[in-house]
RNA sequence: GGUGCUGUAGACAAAUUGGUAAAGUCACCUGCCUUUCACGUAGGGGUUUGCGGGUUCGAUCCCCGUCAGCACUGCCA
């Protein structure tokens, strides 16, 4: 048989962390499997859902590399099935109509609350005449659809992340909602746990590997795969995503939207990567730097972790900075383009393009995210020069000044400056002003940058002088002694 | 209030019929490399396995209790 898996994103926001993340594991083991990956836009929540959060949801999939074989699927596209399911309950006397206001309802959980019970639905329409049924419609009321639920039932399941699961009817908050009250229809807007069993059924998903939070639900979806005479697929909840507080990960702890991630200057890769450590463990690994083709060949459920996973950015800055580190100038410098240009640095694309790869090169490995270029690479651009205390103090040391101005002259009289121009240049100054060679070059990065780190200073000055900065830096920094 | 789950170094975590506690990764510290920072590389420190009992020759693992954290408890998904 051949394993089937599904991500149900609602359309409700941005692709979230927590999402992604059970796409990762769900594309894993499919993959691993041999199996079908099924994307299933869950948005029959009319309210709240919209397209642009589907176009969000399927793009950052896509730039992640969490392709689907199948889908999308929308279950606005599908309500027909799901009204035919209730009926279906309905029909088998397992479902009925409960013509409670939200009100009663309301009022029905605060008293149970004042006296210290659990909040639950008392199923009290569970049973009602045709004469109280005929009475409650005369008054105008819409029903909704509840699906019975027996108190006195044990439902039992092999978890495949968590081993035996049991839940006991009675905990599960009394015979369940399956559809909203209708306008004009006798069976309203489908909800959620319908739907999702009338899909799962349906698109034939072997296994449903989602977060822990639907522990609960998959309780309730049980009993409707049994009501609805279908076979019940495997289980796996993963673990949830921690943020540094141990608390799930929610919109309130900032970036969580694989947008803001992309923005952040985090590789697909590197997120994709980072994603699949959330909650798994690769057996007999010494190395967590891989592919997710990698990580499918080794994925297996029974190695996800019970416990929850906390976000750990560290963690994360230092996966990216592995990608960045090996991806090569001349593909990198095309990621970092838009980011020089959005902090309005002035970047020729077309005579540009060659010395803004050997700023890239020069500056790759200090980079962890894509926008840290900004600032790693700020002292290579722009006429003028901002020059720290420390800079200041260490060019008024004694004998700076001369090799600066030594330094001068050497550039007026070079047309060009290439690398071995630049060593020369600092070995004649060495030599002619009796001086040890780290003053020189610490005298030139002073000079020229400003500060008294940073990349390369060889590479740095050849760069400037590409752009005719260095003298005009170094004669400001000569004017400042 | 109820139900469920989880608890191993600062973080992620391994230890899969109970067998010397802690592999590995990140972070941290140190040496090397370098003009410097970073990268790289070679080392290093860090644990009464939440706590208390029990079973056992032996417990991170099984049992009981306890504490803490988290999730769920909707005409949301």
């Amino acid at each position: 048989m051949t394993i089937r898996v599904r991500i149900a994103p609602s359309p409700t926001g941005n692709l979230h962390i927590g999402t992604a993340r059970t796409a990762v594991f769900n594309w894993l083991y499919a993959h691993n499997q041999e199996g079908k990956f099924v994307l299933r836009i869950e948005d029959t929540d009319l309210e709240r859902s919209r397209s642009e959060y589907t176009e969000n949801i399927k793009s950052g999939l896509e730039w992640l590399g969490l392709t689907w074989d199948e889908g999308p699927f929308f279950q606005t596209q599908r309500l027909d099935k799901y009204t035919a399911a209730i009926q279906t309950l309905i029909d088998r006397g397992l479902a009925y109509s409960c013509y409670c206001t939200p009100e009663e309802l309301d009022k029905m959980r605060e008293n149970q609350k004042a006296k210290g019970l659990a909040p639950r639905y008392d199923n009290r329409h569970r049973n009602l005449s045709s004469e109280e049924k005929a009475a409650f419609e005369a008054e105008g009321r819409k029903p909704v659809i509840r699906f019975k639920i027996d108190d006195d039932r044990e439902i039992v399941w092999q978890d495949k992340v968590r081993g035996r699961v049991s839940w006991q009817g009675s905990d599960l908050g009394g015979d369940m909602v399956v559809a909203r009250a209708g306008e004009t229809e006798a069976i309203g807007q489908p909800l959620y746990n319908l739907a999702v069993v009338v899909d799962d059924i349906d698109m034939a998903i072997t296994h449903v590997i989602r977060g822990e939070d639907h522990i609960a639900n998959t309780a309730k979806q049980i009993l409707l795969y049994e009501a609805l005479g279908a076979k019940v697929p495997e289980f796996a909840h993963t673990p949830l995503i921690l943020n540094q507080d141990g608390k799930k990960l929610s919109k309130r702890d900032g970036v969580t939207s694989i947008d803001d991630f992309r923005k952040m200057g985090f590789l697909p890769e590197a997120l994709a990567n980072y994603m699949t450590l959330l909650g798994w463990t690769p057996p007999d690994s010494t190395e967590e730097i891989f592919t997710l083709e990698e990580a499918a060949t080794k994925f297996d459920l029974g190695r996800v972790n019970k416990a929850g996973a906390k976000f750990d950015w560290a963690k994360l800055d230092w996966i990216n900075s592995q990608y960045l580190h090996k991806m090569p100038a001349n593909e990198l410098v095309e990621l970092l383009i838009p980011y020089w240009q959005s902090a309005g640095y002035e970047v020729n694309l077309d005579s540009d393009r060659s010395w803004l790869e050997s700023l890239t090169a020069m500056v790759t490995p200090n980079l962890t995210r894509l926008a840290n270029v900004v600032e790693e690479t700020k002292l290579l651009f722009g006429e003028s020069v901002e020059y720290t205390d420390e800079a200041i103090e260490f060019l008024k040391q004694e004998g700076v000044d001369l090799v600066l101005q030594e330094a001068i002259t050497a550039i007026e009289e070079a047309d060009t400056l290439e690398t071995a121009d630049a060593k020369g240049i600092i070995k004649q100054v060495t030599k002619s002003q009796k001086v040890k060679k780290g003053l020189v070059m610490r005298s030139l990065r002073a000079g020229l940058t400003g500060e008294m780190h940073g990349p390369d200073l060889i590479q740095s000055w050849v760069l400037l002088n590409q752009k005719q900065l260095d003298r005009g830096r170094l004669s400001k920094a000569l004017s400042l002694i």
